[in-house]
DNA sequence: ATAACTAATGCGTTTTTTGCATTAATAGCT
DNA sequence: AGCTATTAATGCAAAAAACGCATTAGTTAT
């Protein structure tokens, strides 16, 4: 009995449809075919009742398609995990970041990772949508950086320090002096507002404060080419203070009351010896008050 | 990546030496060797340090072990588990029954089952050591007669009824008269103390509180041969009344104050629809006031 | 009646697995 | 030091398993 036999099983089970089932998981139907009978005559088990041109389960078949689709989660899962340890002697690590971090916090933090352990390898992940807690307790990454706070009994947090929320606006703009009228009528270029991401969640608050429907004319993920589009005079945008780092020319940064922090997560059992020596790093570096000025 | 490579390699987990793991799981080191290296390329982990002589787990290798350990034992399980819902097709249900109501009850409860399921196939295991719990809850078995009470919540117990311990010795034994003295001079062929079955313990109790050290000649496991010695004059013994109806000549029945019972275990979530059918017609034939005389 | 769909199977080819034999090192004994 | 036994890895040939194209046999829809 191969891995591979229980993950064609459970494609089958869900589409009850060899060929179908086959396409997906790129093999040929006499070849799944096969492979499912192969798999219930070892097991001694029926597992789908099948006439010439439909495929039902077999209470057997619909309970170990429960229950097997939980196992092989948890397997790879558990795979992916051994694999950190085992990766914990070459010194690899993998982060998630917010990419609004992109242009200062995460290059001046990699520069302190490299000075203090020159053969680091960093793996750098930008999640679309933000679920930061499901992918550290998944061992599919071991620091996470992200703009809330993960509240999870398995998981540490650490607050790193606290940014504005800026109107991003071009140069000669009429309200690069700071007054801010009139809003209803700009256009703006902002991250979509359905995304599940804490900074969208943060920009649909501040519309809804502000009364405002925003006309958005562009939609980016890519804090980096919204602050070059405004810059080209295209719309304004909201966005953290620290895309100011990255330097482009001819817009304004205005900040706003909010603010928006900075969270370093990281898993509590982490058995990772290299992870567990970047974060001791980490905490030892980031003295910081509070505010971004004071990292190191 | 297979089911049998994962057993391989907690084998060698264990063993931490190929020649005798590969030994223990019938191939040859050169395959035991390979299959290994195989997991090791496939996961992209090492998981074991080899030198020319040693074998030694990595901390990748030794988690793996720990997880996979519990992993296999499940896995096994659930299989078991779809077996029976796979087998209540066919009408199969494994019992499991302490020897002692081989003679009386259970042929009879048999023959209620054969009247009212004749297609019924019925797989009989008398267990060393009982451990019913665990064979019901593990799904080594469905319906589990005992002589004590499960607790559990997950499975269900029903008292079926009592009976007397006797006293067994020859026919024209000084002690055939029923009066019971100088037992210690008595030669006595009996179940091994240090067992772990219900009966034994009543045993181990029952010489306690008669301030006896019995002096054991024979030890067996198996209540018909120990009633057939007695007869022969070889020794005396303690059994259950149902004994009796194994029909040996020449041994005599001598009732002690104590009694033991006789309880019916099942899981309560059983999907097998067989068992589920044996169960419920055991319910409704076994209308007992707790005496074993009023099985139907 | 015909065409399309569907799971199972024949068959030849390719890939993988297996164990004997061997290699290269190491440990223990004399 | 030399020799023997032990041990994990690898060469190699044979056996077994896997693969996909082609086909079969039934079913459904037009």
């Amino acid at each position: 009995m191969t891995i591979q036999q229980i993950k064609y099983f459970l494609a089958l089970a869900k589409e009850l449809h060899f060929w179908n089932t086959a396409e997906k998981m790129f093999i040929s139907q006499s070849s799944l075919s096969r492979q499912i009978q192969a798999l219930e005559d070892e097991l001694q088990i029926q597992l789908f009742e099948r006439d010439k041109r439909n495929v039902k389960l077999t209470n057997a078949g619909k309970f170990l398609q429960e229950r097997w689709t939980k196992t092989i989660e948890e397997f790879d899962q558990v795979i992916r995990q051994a694999k950190k340890i085992d990766e914990g002697k070459t010194g690899t690590i993998a982060i998630t970041y917010p990419g609004s971090i992109t242009y200062d916090f995460l290059p001046d933090f990699l520069s302190v990772l490299s000075d203090n352990l020159p053969d680091l390898k960093v793996e750098l992940t930008e999640p679309k949508d933000e679920d930061h807690e499901r992918l550290l307790l998944d061992y599919q990454t071991d620091l996470a950086f992200s703009r809330d706070k993960i509240n999870n009994t398995n998981i540490d947090s650490k607050k790193l320090y606290s940014e504005p929320i800026c109107l991003v606006v071009p140069e000669h703009h009429r309200l690069s002096k700071g007054e801010l009228t009139d809003l209803g009528k700009e256009k703006f270029i902002i991250s979509g507002l359905h995304r599940t991401t804490f900074f969208a969640s943060l920009l649909r608050t501040w519309f809804a404060k502000n009364d405002l429907e925003p006309k958005t004319i562009i939609e980016s993920d890519f804090g980096g080419m919204i602050v070059n589009l405004v810059s080209k005079g295209l719309g304004i945008s909201i966005l953290p203070l620290s895309f100011q780092a990255a330097g482009i020319k001819n817009v304004v940064f205005i900040e706003l009351e909010e603010r928006i922090d900075l969270f370093m997560n990281w898993r509590k059992n982490e058995l990772n010896i290299t992870v567990k020596k970047v974060i001791e790093l980490a905490e030892n570096s980031l003295k910081t008050s509070g505010n971004r000025r004071d990292f190191m």
